[in-house]
DNA sequence: GTGGTCTAGACCACG
DNA sequence: GTGGTCTAGACCACG
């Protein structure tokens, strides 16, 4: 199998403001979160994560190396980097923190738009079971 | 009175990623889409716009050409900006847009996370009360 | 009859990158170079200028004041501006500056799209064609 | 070679009614008409822009996102902007229109000057001969 | 290295 | 008064 990761590995949207880098964070976080990625699980070498997701290498050395400094992995000497044994409350924190952002967007939007709770909470059902259907 | 525009002018974030000119943009589109801005109103002219935020005439200026790009503004000539006859479609359609962009984030974040829907429209719904407490 | 000048005053397009003052000049001297307007005739006043072009009255001043300079009108006292004696010798010769800057611009983008000269003047007969029709 | 783009980097005029960053846009249009710049081809960055062409970086950052606004260059990330693979149908709608517009300006200056459609003709040729001698 | 944003301020054309 | 353009230069994020 060639994809090795594909599981968790993100559709990088280069358009997208957020940076590539700050991406592959969030989706390791968010495949830690899921229980795809345990503790002690090897995450790609730079050369591996720049091919997989066609991105500069650069970008994926910036990326393994936030991934450290935010605790989600340890680098092992000579193999890479693994997931963090603490990683699963780092990415619970960062994770929480995401929900908050989000629900706090919403009601921004929604409200100015005049939506009332029930009305959004109606279309969050509707986006929700699409995505469903989309899986 | 003399601050005419602070209905709707935003608190601009200098901090935010979100470019200043977007932060004023944005402003303008959902004070049109909640009928706060109606078509054929003025807009704050550039110095006026850089004076009231705190921002470089340049900046204000970006803005106001920007939202005639978007077809939110229409310029009259020697005299300013006024709110483009289309404005409101144009304001829906981004906020639409905004929203439904919003819904995707909090789907894709909550389920990952193992929220099931009623979990996530719970969260909402304590957030949705306290932003209306803040208010 | 109510458009007094109808025959010779401009469209005004407020959108074009031409001011509008200098379109009602250029208006002036072809409606001078066509014998629309003869030496002697009298030219609106401001007032009545700005309320027929719907135009702001700063503007039709302008227009006005630069006719004068350019040889084109001349003031009478108590009356307003006429048309100047030598005005035909300076209509013709802005709409010969004129005539070659049209002439030079069609060369320019011609020439770059690769269309040969026939072909440009077979475009040019369509255009013709097309403008008789119109009129 | 030190001037890489010199083959369809324009002539600036700085003392011309039209914007530096426009004159730019309107050099890559033309030159994509021309089919001396390809889509895919690498356009020059802001700073080599600029200092080519003796202009501020930030007008030369205008005009690369105008150009992207336009539809006549894509960007990519940390690397620059290269012709849009759609340019050759912007620009040729472009430049049709400009075609269109010169035509245009020139059959009303001409027939308002009473030159019948030879007569106007004659005179472009003696311009085209005339350009094509002094290139 | 790359581009993006922003400030500061001048200058000019137009109305 | 209005907006538009431009220069000069700083700063920052991204790759």
């Amino acid at each position: 199998m060639v994809q090795k990761y594909s599981g968790w590995l993100p559709k990088i949207d280069t358009r997208s403001p957020v940076p590539v880098y700050e991406q592959i964070i969030e989706a390791v976080a968010l495949a830690v979160s899921a229980g795809e990625l345990l503790p002690g699980d090897p995450l790609p070498s730079v050369r591996a994560l720049a091919s997989e997701l066609r991105v500069n290498p650069n970008t994926a050395a910036r990326a393994l190396r936030e991934l450290e400094v935010a605790g989600l992995s340890v680098p092992v000497k000579g193999v890479g980097s693994t997931v963090a044994p603490r990683a699963r409350v780092v990415a619970a924190r960062r994770s929480a923190a995401a929900l908050e952002r989000e629900l706090d967007g919403i009601v921004e939007v929604a409200s100015r738009l005049g939506l009332t709770l029930t009305e959004t909470c109606d279309r969050l059902m509707r986006r929700w079971e699409h995505e469903d259907n989309a899986d």
